[in-house]
DNA sequence: TGGTTGACAGTCC
DNA sequence: CGGACTGCCAACC
């Protein structure tokens, strides 16, 4: 269990831009780094990681730059995966073999 | 203060 | 298409 800590300006960023994503659609960590000003991608997957705000925060609504699902390595047993996946797919989102079936359906800050 | 880690990304082969 | 390599920035120890 991680410590918990008050979400610093960076991550309060991320979250901002993360809330932002409609409903149906989803967007890359380097939209949101780039929205937000932050070069690296992988910053704002750490901060997602943490995502101490539940479903306030759509982190599902998140995916790799490649439109595939992303490493979640937090996910031993791609549980958490196929929870996000369910979730897209109930919001309109398919994915096709891992890939996103529709790039229409990334949203652009 | 300094080195390692990580929900990533672009490039090269 | 996919694996290896490098760059990137913030959090952690």
């Amino acid at each position: 269990m991680k410590y918990e800590r008050p979400p610093t300006s960076f991550e309060e960023k991320v979250y901002a831009a993360t809330r932002r994503i409609p409903r149906g659609r989803v967007s890359t960590y380097r939209l949101i780094g780039k929205f937000i000003k932050c070069a690296s991608s992988q910053a704002v997957g750490q901060a997602l990681r943490r995502n101490p705000f539940a479903p306030q925060v759509p982190c599902h609504r998140v995916i790799a730059s490649s439109l595939t699902i992303g490493g979640f390595s937090g996910a031993r047993d791609g549980v958490e995966i196929k929870r996000k996946l369910k979730l897209l797919d109930v919001e309109g989102v398919q994915f096709i073999k891992g890939k996103l079936a529709d790039p229409n359906r990334v949203h652009h800050f």
